[in-house]
DNA sequence: TCTTGAGCATACGCAGCGTATGTGAAGGCT
DNA sequence: AGCCTTCACATACGCTGCGTATGCTCAAGA
């Protein structure tokens, strides 16, 4: 694809301006011509390095996926505790999410770019497969309640996904991640049987904000 | 809008047709003349009725919001217990909703519709503040711990989507229903009261603009 | 019977996507 | 030193699909 570093320079300012106007005024409404005069080129270059528009779309969610996961991937620990972990990898998410306009192209536009079941979805089903079987580890060490894996994580990325919007709107951070920590704790098992190993009374290493 | 009861059948017919060819193809995907002629009309008809594209996606949106919202709205009782409520109202919510494209096209297209601020919205915002009221209250009389009720509610609901979905691809109602209750019982006060002392793992992060 | 307006059909302009083709510059080959 | 090829674009065009402007038809009053 790329070859020449003056064509991946180009590629590069086309990918820039087209996730800077799909934020702000969201993928449909974005031309290509448009794009390539934010880019400083024309129509012919973007269609150079891209087949059409929901390529670049992909390229971009790709990207982007790249970016936010990689850390949040990090922050699940091997056989860590599950709501810590959980709860870690949301915040580093969310340090990793750019501004409301991205989250919301990353979020939202992402199921009207491909024809929802294309190729274009396989980063958020890679995912829902970490968190999956993150899930069928805890279960298996009984740190979690016997539940659907697959069901649970998809569909605490649904609530994963609003809390990120809603903290890009209103800014209250910590109410999310309370409420985020909180679902999370709701899988471990009632507290009858009450193992005080189950006691992740966590130290603020800083204060929050 | 609608005056002679012929026009109140084209009108139907209409939307009937644009609802069925939205929930098979997508939202985007689908021609004013193709759901025109799947009404046995033309486009005249369509623009007669409909101001635009989005109009009529709306005018769906609102039907499909009113079929499912209403009776799940009934479920949640005045005093009543809000695991129980929610549980019941999120099950008579899958009974309401159709087909697997009819709540694609309510749950997924639904942000693509408007510019995704202007006044289609309502109706998912009117939502949001039911269950923010009925959390505020469970709140108010102890029976949920003090969490912000407009961040739950909204990271509630993209859970109760995302577990929408999730029945409709794969049919498994029950382990949904469950992931559900346990998540909304999350809510409950800990029986041994250590929950104020928990502090989020603090992720250094610069508060979002 | 004539008018009026509601309910649609037909025809058209225009934007935006994708394609087909043209062009200049930077290397290789001889 | 000329030639050719390939990359990296630019230009021009056709086509689709949206919205609009206008024309037609029929039923219900006047």
């Amino acid at each position: 694809m790329a070859r020449t570093p003056r064509g991946q320079q180009t590629r590069d300012d086309i990918l820039a301006a087209a996730l800077s106007e799909f934020a702000e005024r969201g993928y449909q409404s974005v031309t290509i011509e448009e794009i390539a005069a934010a880019a400083g080129v024309t129509k012919g270059a973007v269609y150079h390095w891209f087949t059409d528009k929901d390529d670049l779309g992909r390229e971009l969610q790709h990207q982007l996926y790249e970016r936010m996961s990689s850390t949040a991937a990090a922050a699940f620990t091997p056989d860590g505790d599950l709501v810590d972990d959980m709860s870690r990898a949301f915040q580093v998410w969310l340090a990793a999410v750019g501004d409301l306009g991205e989250a919301r192209f990353f979020l939202r536009d992402a199921w009207v770019i491909p024809a929802l079941d294309e190729g274009g979805r396989v980063d958020h089903e890679a995912a829902v497969e970490i968190v999956e079987s993150v899930l069928a580890d805890a279960v298996g060490r009984g740190e979690v309640v016997a539940i659907d894996p697959e069901a649970t994580a998809r569909i605490l990325m649904g609530a994963w996904a609003e809390a990120t919007l809603f903290v890009l709107r209103t800014g209250r951070r910590a109410e999310a991640v309370a409420v985020i920590e909180r679902l999370v704790r709701a899988l471990r098992p009632d507290h009858d049987q009450h193992t005080s190993s189950v006691r992740p009374n966590v130290v603020p290493q800083e204060a929050p904000a």
